[in-house]
RNA sequence: GGGCCCAUAGCUCAGUGGGAGAGUGCCUCCUUUGCAAGGAGGAUGCCCUGGGUUCGAAUCCCAGUGGGUCCA
């Protein structure tokens, strides 16, 4: 018996007339009217509604949605509207949205913050990644899927202080839970003696609970989880995970009906795809030519029924459960999978473009990092199916097909990215054949097979899959063996990530002082202050001073900290760093200062002034770049400082000129508007509703209550200090924009007095080189151009007259001659550029002499040319000489070049020549 | 957020410290001609930028810029 095995036995279930029984299959626990044979779910058993329907009506996709809001709102839960899918918009440890409790963690689900509603139900859009390779082949997997819910959120009630959460008492807990469920099934007309509750305890991301699953008709209908333990090393539940839980103050109602699945039982259709997306299924099959017989529709009717089993996490073997069904149904296997295969992928093309609507819509913008990677591999993963499968309608048309049905307003853009991401794949896939197409040719040549670290290294590096390596390998004639963990072997090569986890020390002494009372917002241009020194504390360097309340801004939210002075009658200590910890503000001083005493405090109101107007121009800039890029633009990071500023933004392509000069423009315009910039203290719930996720462009603040800063039109939450009027930044001007990472770029700005500074800085440089040049400032760009062409042309030219001059000077035979064996050399000392020699030594050799030429100017360098036929190394020849002025030398054997930094010895080892030639002659 | 790869002729790319190359395209001529093609010759280059090491750097090291790719 496991520990939580009491906490499924709930009232409703014996007023029902439930019993708990076993199920001999698989061996779950689970709570049914009638007494079963097993418990229900696949494997144990199959899917009874194909082609039977098992509930009063059919619904469509839209109606289910309706139909289960309305129920949850009749019985009195409010309707919340759903999250985006880019979970990333509110907290900052998932990237995309997997169930509808998501939406409220961490901070509901901690008490820290009240829920927006209680109880409340949802129908949440998720997208879940990790069942990307079950989607189309079992049937009834989807990678994106609504999640209906029902949530309550329940405090305990003999608590010491209930006011310490957001929410107190009890809404309804299990037996509330289980029979909304019950009542909803029968709100169906669905035959409630075949629904089963299997028990299943839940556990994951540090919490837990008894949990759920309910089955009706083979199919996972629902899972009920009932939150309400945390891990704890000293708590009185080991569960499955092997680690200890204990109840928790707050017990949460967490539940999840799959939109999809409901949808799919009241149609009866042979997969879930059928029901959920018939036009979009309809219009690839035709595209794609394929069509079945009515036998072979019969054929693909009854494998849907057992194709339950399909589960590549829990079905071993692929080949071997298909092999099942196609036993069971009387046919080959091969003929099955031909059959199956093309349906497979049509239908696993219409959830990702589901999934990529989801995520475009919701403004992720591909990349290579990051959420964005995420839609990026669906992308790239769906082309390849469109393409496999034979469809030829372009991807941007599918994904757009189901952004008009799911209404999102944005569908230009997202055609646009879905483009711009189709010709980024065409490229890697053209450059990829290339690279593996010359490779195949190399090995194939040598007549050895690819090794692997190469196609490991295609991968990882050139994004090139080990099929195409195949492919393109049995094409050239060359071998490889791609093992089947190949992708265990690329995880292997990025090495075990281990997490240096930083401890972060709390400051006992910061820990038991009072909050510091902050005055920069009721008065952003406050400059002087009074406050008592409540405490000292000795630092490394210096001391971190705590006022009871401060004009100081501590440093946060991208805005450095404000610096200043503080001062008594006894002494007076300049502020060089402000920070905030839990609350408290620690002003770091060289010297001490009174403790317990009456302080005065002033900011450097220069640098504060400047930061302001910094900060209120960061909103401006980014408001800006979503008039001009589109709505998709969302704030990646952004950093204010004194003479610059600057924002990552998310997007899919360059920020061009013209679009600097727009955002520009548009930037200005705000600032010469001069709107008054205001703040605002909503309720959170209140301020997403009315303003969106797009608030949280710099991070989510915690608390019941937001700060909004409204500029002109933009509202954003955020805790830093602002200019009041828009006229008070003074101007923007942009001064670059680079591209960060693949889909995102960085604007550097500059506003105020340091936009002047800036534009100076560039106009400075711009008229020294017009000076430079002699020209006005506006013909540098053309007098440049013409100087860059003029100069190449000189270089041209003056190669062209060293090889001549060269080529007199040997004729001329400028150099001594000496007859070394039976040949003849010149030794010539030539105070040139090594190109000059080199060419010398060459005119020289192309006479059929051996050329020793020396040049003085700046270092010692020699150049040691011979003609073809004669016995003597140059190379050996030069490292002797370049040895004796303190250097070395080398070269192939016909020609060579080396030197050294004594050139007083220059001359006696020119002289010596003659005989080092003599000695190098070979036998 | 982290890792890896790349930057040389218009294009695609060789080039492991010492004379900057190939294929293709371009120009001229020849042959042939219905077209395609064939032959000979020629021009192509701040070898991404800056710094360092070295007598000497396209090549090695560092930084930057631009691009690609994988992972969480």
């Amino acid at each position: 018996m496991s520990e939580l095995d009491e906490e499924y036995q709930l009232s409703y279930f014996e007023e029902e007339g439930f019993t708990r029984q076993e199920c001999p299959s698989c061996g779950a626990h689970f709570w049914s009217r009638v007494s079963r044979e097993t418990c229900g779910e696949p494997p144990c058993a199959q899917y009874t509604f194909i082609g039977e329907p098992a509930f009063e009506e059919e619904y469509t996709l839209e109606e289910m949605r309706e139909a289960f809001l309305s129920f949850f709102e009749e019985n009195d839960h409010e309707r919340i509207e759903p999250y985006p899918v880019a979970a990333n918009r509110w907290r900052d440890d998932v990237l995309l949205t997997q169930a509808s409790i998501y939406d409220f963690q961490p901070l509901v689900t901690s008490g820290q913050t009240p829920p927006p509603a209680n109880p409340l139900t949802i129908s949440q859009p998720c997208i879940r990644m990790q069942d990307i390779d079950n989607v189309g082949k079992t049937g009834r997997h989807t990678m994106a899927f609504e999640m209906m819910a029902h949530h309550a959120f329940n405090a305990r009630e003999d608590l010491d202080d209930p006011g310490q959460y957001a929410y107190e008492g009890e809404v309804y807990w299990k037996d509330g839970t289980v029979q909304y469920c019950d009542e909803f099934f029968e709100s169906m007309g669905a035959d409630v003696e075949d629904i089963v509750y299997i028990e299943d305890p839940w556990v994951g991301g540090g919490n837990a609970g008894p949990a759920i699953e309910v089955i009706y008709r083979g199919a996972e209908l629902a899972t009920l989880v009932f939150m309400s333990m945390e891990q704890d090393p000293d708590g009185e539940y080991e569960l499955k995970d092997g680690n200890r839980y204990s109840k928790m103050d707050t017990y949460i109602v967490d539940t999840g009906y799959g939109l999809e699945r409901w949808t799919w039982m009241s149609q009866g259709t042979p997969t879930v795809y059928e029901a959920v997306y018939p036009d979009m299924i309809a219009f690839l099959k035709e595209n794609a030519g394929v069509e079945l017989s009515d036998e072979d529709a019969a054929l693909v009717h009854e494998a849907a029924k057992l194709a339950g089993n399909l589960d590549i996490d829990e079905a071993e073997d692929m080949a071997e459960a298909r092999a099942d069904i196609a036993a069971e149904l009387g046919v080959e296997r091969a003929y099955l999978e031909e059959l199956m295969e093309p349906l497979e992928t049509i239908y696993a093309i219409a959830d990702h473009c589901r999934t990529l609507a989801y995520m475009l819509g919701d403004g992720i913008v591909p990349s290579s990092a990051g959420s964005g990677y995420l839609a990026r591999l669906v992308l790239r993963r769906t082309k390849r199916l469109v393409d496999d499968v034979g469809v030829d309608a372009p991807l941007d048309e599918l994904v757009d097909m189901q952004a008009e049905r799911l209404g999102y307003e944005n569908r230009d853009t997202v055609r646009d990215m879905v483009r711009t991401e189709m010709e980024k794949y065409r490229e890697t896939l053209e450059r990829g054949g290339r690279r593996v197409r010359q490779l195949a040719d190399d090995y194939a040549e040598r007549d050895e097979p690819i090794p692997l670290e190469e196609v490991v290294e295609l991968y990882d590096s050139h994004g090139i899959q080990p099929d195409m390596v195949e492919e393109i390998a049995a094409e050239r004639g060359a071998s490889v063996t791609i093992p089947d963990d190949f992708y265990g072997q690329v995880a292997a090569r990025h090495g075990g990530g281990d997490l240096a986890r930083v401890e972060d020390e709390r400051d006992e002494r910061v820990a038991d002082l009072p909050e510091t009372e902050t005055l920069f917002y009721d008065d952003p241009d406050g400059t002087e202050f009074e406050a008592v020194v409540l405490d000292v504390i000795e630092r490394e360097e210096g001391y971190d001073v705590v006022l009871d309340q401060t004009m100081f801004y501590p440093e946060g939210g991208g805005q450095p900290a404000d610096h200043g002075v503080l001062w008594n009658d006894d002494t007076t200590v300049d502020v060089t760093d402000t920070q905030s910890e839990d609350g408290v503000v620690l002003h770091r001083v060289a010297d001490p200062i009174g403790k317990g005493e009456f302080v005065r405090g002033r900011i450097d109101t220069a640098r504060r002034r400047r930061l302001m107007a910094h900060h209120t121009a960061t909103h401006v800039i980014g408001y800006a770049a979503r008039q001009v890029l589109g709505t998709h633009i969302r704030q990646a990071g952004a950093q204010k400082g004194v003479d610059s500023s600057r924002i990552d933004v998310q997007h899919y392509e360059r920020i061009s000129r013209e679009d600097v000069e727009a955002i520009e423009r548009v930037a200005n315009r705000v600032v010469t508007d001069n709107t008054s910039v205001t703040q605002e203290w909503p309720d959170r719930h209140e301020a997403e509703e009315r303003y969106g996720f797009d608030l949280y462009q710099g991070g989510i603040p915690p608390g019941t209550n937001v700060r909004l800063i409204h500029v002109g039109d933009d509202v954003q939450a955020c805790a830093g200090t602002h200019v009041t009027r828009t006229g008070d930044i003074g101007t923007i001007k942009i001064l670059s924009t680079e591209r960060i990472q693949d889909g995102v770029e960085r604007i550097t700005f500059a506003a105020g007095d340091a936009a002047i500074e800036a534009t100076q800085r560039t106009e400075n440089a711009l008229s020294a080189a017009a000076e430079a040049l002699d020209v006005s400032a506006m013909e540098v760009p053309d007098t440049a151009e013409r100087f860059f062409e003029e100069w190449k042309a000189r270089g041209k030219e003056i190669e062209e007259l060293t090889a001549e001059l060269a080529e007199a000077r040997a004729a001329a035979s400028e150099g001594t001659e000496v007859e070394v064996g039976d040949v003849t050399a010149v030794v010539q000392r030539l105070d040139g550029e090594i190109d000059e020699l080199r060419a010398t030594a060459h005119a020289i050799a192309d006479d059929g002499k051996v050329a020793v030429v020396g040049s003085g100017a700046g270092s010692a360098q020699f150049v040691v040319a011979v003609p073809d036929g004669v016995p003597i190394n140059a190379g050996e020849v030069v490292g002797e000489l370049a040895g004796r002025v303190g250097g070395g030398g080398g070269g192939p054997a016909d020609f060579a070049q080396g030197g050294g930094p004594n050139v007083d010895a220059l001359d006696e080892t020119l002289e010596d020549a003659p005989d080092i030639l003599e000695r190098k002659i070979d036998a």
